[in-house]
Formats: C-alpha cells, sequence, structure tokens
DNA sequence: AGCGATATTTTGACACTGTCAAGATTGATT
DNA sequence: AATCAATCTTGACAGTGTCAAAATATCGCT
C-alpha cells in the first residue's frame, strides 16, 4: 500500500499537517486565554515544534490571527443561510428574533474569536488577509440581503436607504454583542430582554 | 522668590510634574499610533526620563492607561450634562439626535481613547482601576437617566423596562462607534444618514 | 536503489517589550 | 548643616515576533 498523506493515522516525517494542528492549537488557546495569550512560541511548544516552524505556514502571527478569524466568519455565514432557509412567510419576525439571540449567544461561546473577527487586532494592528476580507464583506452582504427581503416584506423599519438601515441594524447586533462579551453595562443574564428589546426596535411594531 | 514648582520655565531637577508631562504624551501618542504603539520605554524616552521613571507616578502601564480612558469619560460625561441642560420641550428629538451625532464624531475624533475606554485592553486584559470603574458607571446612568426622561416624555420607544431600552440604545450607540471607527461595513461620510436612520429606530414615529 | 531537489524544521540571533531590585540624586525639613 | 523622603537611574530578567542560515527528512526521477 501506497503511503500517502491522505492517511491520518501515519505518523509520518516532520509532525504530519502541522498547519492544521497549528490552526486548532491557536483556536483553543484563544479562546482559552485571549489572543493576548497566544504566543508564537507558546504555540509551537505546544504543539511540539520549535519556535520558528510555525512560520513556514504562516506568514505571519497576523495571517494566522486572519485564517482564525475566518473561520469564524465561516461559521456565522452558515447560520445566516440557515435561518433564512427555513422561512415560512408569516413567522418571519420569529425567525429573525431568533436569529439575533443565537447570534449574540454564538459571538458570547467564541468572544475570543469574535473578537478577533472585528476587533482592532486585525483590522487596526494588523492588515486583513484578502481571503479575510472577502469573506467579511460576503457576510455583510448576504446580511444586507436579508434585510432587503424583510423591507420588501414590510416587516423591518426601513428609512430611505436600505443599506443604512442593515448598517444600524448590524450596527445594533454587533454592539450589544460587545457590550455582552465585555460585561460593560450588561450581564448575560439579560440576553434575552434586550434581544426582544432590540429586535422590537428595529421591526415594524405589528 | 521662592522657587516653587509651579513655575513652569524653571527646568528644575527632576522634572517638575513627571505625571502630567506623561499624561498628555501618552495620549499623544496614543491618539497618533494606537495604544499599541505606546511603550513605557518610549514614552519615557520621549518625556526625557529613564525607563523606569514613569513606574514611581503609575504603578502599571494597565494604571496609565486607566488615567486616559478616565479623561475620556469624563469628556462624554461632559457632553451629555451639555446636551441636556439645553432642553426645550418641543425639540427634544432634535436635541436627542443632535447628541448621537456629536457623540459619534466625538469618538472618532478620539477613536485610540474611545477604544480604550470599552475595549479589551483594559477591561478584559488589564484590570479596570477603581476610579475608572466608577466614573464608567456613572456615565451610565446618566444615560440612564436620560433615557428615563425620555421615555416619561413619551419620546422614546420604550418597552418594558427602561433599563433594557437604555442598554439597547446605548450598544446601537456603540456599535455604530466601533463600525465607524474601525471602517467595518460603514464609512465616515455615511455618518449623518446613519444617525438619522439608528434615531429613527430609537425614538417613536411622530 | 540511489541521488538530487524540495519541503520542512531547527538553532542562533536581534531588537523590542514590561517591570523588579538596588542604588544614586535631589528637595524639603529640622 | 544633617537627615529624610521623594524622585529618578542603572542593571537585570524573562518574554515577545521574526529573520538568516544551517540541518534534516521526504519525494521524484533515473
Amino acid at each position: 500500500m501506497k503511503q500517502t498523506d491522505s492517511t491520518p493515522t501515519s505518523r509520518h516525517y516532520h509532525h504530519g499537517d502541522l498547519y492544521q494542528s497549528l490552526l486548532l492549537m491557536a483556536t483553543e488557546m484563544i479562546s482559552e486565554g485571549g489572543t493576548e495569550s497566544l504566543s508564537m512560541r507558546k504555540l509551537a511548544d505546544r504543539v511540539g515544534v520549535s519556535r520558528t516552524a510555525p512560520y513556514h505556514h504562516f506568514k505571519d502571527k497576523n495571517v494566522l490571527l486572519c485564517a482564525i478569524a475566518e473561520q469564524g466568519f465561516e461559521r456565522v455565514e452558515k447560520l445566516l443561510l440557515e435561518a433564512r432557509t427555513e422561512e415560512e412567510p408569516e413567522s418571519l419576525r420569529r425567525v429573525f428574533t431568533q436569529y439575533v439571540h443565537t447570534y449574540i449567544e454564538l459571538a458570547h461561546r467564541h468572544r475570543e474569536q469574535y473578537d478577533l473577527m472585528f476587533g482592532r487586532e486585525i483590522w487596526r494592528n494588523g492588515t486583513p488577509t484578502e481571503s479575510l476580507q472577502n469573506r467579511s464583506r460576503q457576510h455583510f452582504k448576504s446580511w444586507l440581503n436579508w434585510i432587503e427581503d424583510l423591507s420588501n416584506q414590510n416587516i423591518i423599519l426601513s428609512g430611505d436607504s436600505t443599506l443604512r438601515t442593515a448598517q444600524v441594524c448590524w450596527a445594533t447586533l454587533h454592539g450589544l454583542c460587545r457590550l455582552l462579551n465585555d460585561g460593560i453595562y450588561t450581564e448575560q443574564s439579560h440576553l434575552k430582554e434586550m434581544v426582544d428589546t432590540a429586535v422590537s426596535m428595529m421591526l415594524k411594531h405589528s
């Protein structure tokens, strides 16, 4: 039997696929101690390679972080698409409310990753990967698309521009996530009530 | 004439009031290059003292940052109080709208400081000073107070709980600041329209 | 099977960071 | 003038990201 890389059990040569291992371990470390607790050296150590080994799979620490953020975007994108597929005309409000709820919960469960997705670490300090930028834009497009739908169905309170509405609604969502994640002015226990309040602000009062 | 510290021209001994100089220079450095660009060593260097001199005035880098953040809170607190004093019963909507606008502008003009006020640097990595915590809480109380007022005057769309309304409105404000500051999904040129959209979501449609 | 090319990893090094401990300097107070 | 406390400096340590050069392992080809 030829011993290709595809056999996962094969403990072959240098390490196997360091790339995936690094990504996984880094995600774990971040989720536990935040982005700041992740150092390239500790990561390498924990995976069992030398300090500079990771640099052959990720050009930068920045690129590594971008990769992790990207996975976050994939997750929320999937969430949104799932929410939109189960539309039953009359319960659109419920679907939307449910989505907001789940979204914020998700952002909280993976708070550190969420911070990475929208935080300054990447978007101001670092330089977002082309790939990350695309995925981020794509996600907002999906969101905008939904808002347009809700607007057409006369469910959401849209002003002059649907784009502006989408931006503001998104800001509300995002603001809630941040406040809850950082524990500023709110606690997790307020989640449900706050979501209800937020949604009733965004949607038309039936 | 006795040579007290108050003469600013006097190039007297140890430095004069390092505390203030450090605070000022640190604020400047942050506003230019972000929190990350501020290192205690560079700061000391730029002020003209040795590396560890600042540590006799600020226990930590963290404490320094807290002091800067605190000044930010003082500023927004003042802004809010000013806005509330000029209430003419019928133009409350205008006052509120104006405030939101000014607030976001302010947050943008001092974006790095704003990030410090609400960012993870202090609130998750570091440990907020007692003093900072108080001022932060105080500011939210002022905000809540205003929302309660608007709610009583039947201007704002309040649900079951005014507290929740205040939290959500604040989240919207905060979310907008962050998106604009970080340039995510929006640009500064959208400001006015977005504020209008946001306010019309928060207030009752007259 | 063997050999060279290529992919992968390591060691050494550098400049930078925050901050502690110990010593030196200065101003005020008695 | 002498003492004391405030203030500042020097030296040191562990930790960081990342580059350059060397070492090693695997693959493709003859």
